[in-house]
DNA sequence: CGTCTGAATTGACGTATGTCAATATTGACG
DNA sequence: CGTCAATATTGACATACGTCAATTCAGACG
């Protein structure tokens, strides 16, 4: 279930390399306000919102709140559009499940070489 | 699916006390080295290896791999025990399936308020 | 005991990061 | 054009973080 076609061979770890592509998503998601930016954005109607319907519960200047959605948006995390004066924020969703799937992979190979006597 | 229970009430994103409560988990992945060594720890037969095992692809001093494996084990994603003059890891597959889940939420949300003209 | 090996802790150092005030940019609208 | 509202950028600052050398700690074994 899950691991069917990649990342972790049995007995070898995630590389070096994927390991550097992945941390830039994990680092963009490693802060509360991002985080909460993020799903406030995906709970909008429509899966989008632009900066100020979503910056209001936030008790940060307004530079902060863009800078914020500025790391999230080069993460790739979200995407970013300009109708008229406002701005439009929209998930990223496939990027979002990418990395859950490497998340649930991590956590399922535990179970497969921890019964993995069996196997050989 | 997936969003069953809860998390994402439908125009409203993640508490801050949720977030709050999630990014100790993401700060502590958000690293290659510790999402290199977690993996590395997850992929070894039993699920679990001592750090002599894991720490030979690392170009990094003893401590500074110690530090490590102490943020992962104070952010709950690994536990460990000492076994003679070894100490060995564990993977918490629970808490990484956990924030798997989330971030699968997280993209699966964004598909349905996308269509959520169709539920009202 | 003494010593040796594997791992953790301490202290120091440079860099990255989150935050803000001030300023700039973009587009709408008179 | 001039001004106004919504975002973005810049520059400064304090704190957090990754790293190492030096030291300490915990067990094994003569």
């Amino acid at each position: 279930m899950s691991n069917q076609n990649l990342l972790l061979p049995p007995g070898r770890g995630l590389s070096g390399d994927e390991t550097v592509a992945v941390t830039p998503l994990l680092k963009a998601l490693a802060d509360p306000v991002r985080l909460r930016l993020l799903s406030e954005v995906a709970a909008h109607p429509g899966g989008e919102a632009c900066v100020c319907d979503i910056s209001g519960p936030f008790d940060l200047s307004q530079p902060t709140i863009s800078h914020h959605l500025k790391v999230l948006r080069e993460a790739g995390l979200v995407t970013s559009e300009r109708r008229a004066t406002w701005v439009y924020y929209r998930v990223n969703a496939e990027a979002l499940q990418q990395l859950s799937d490497l998340l649930g992979d991590l956590a399922t190979v535990v179970g497969e070489t921890r019964s993995c006597e069996v196997d050989q």
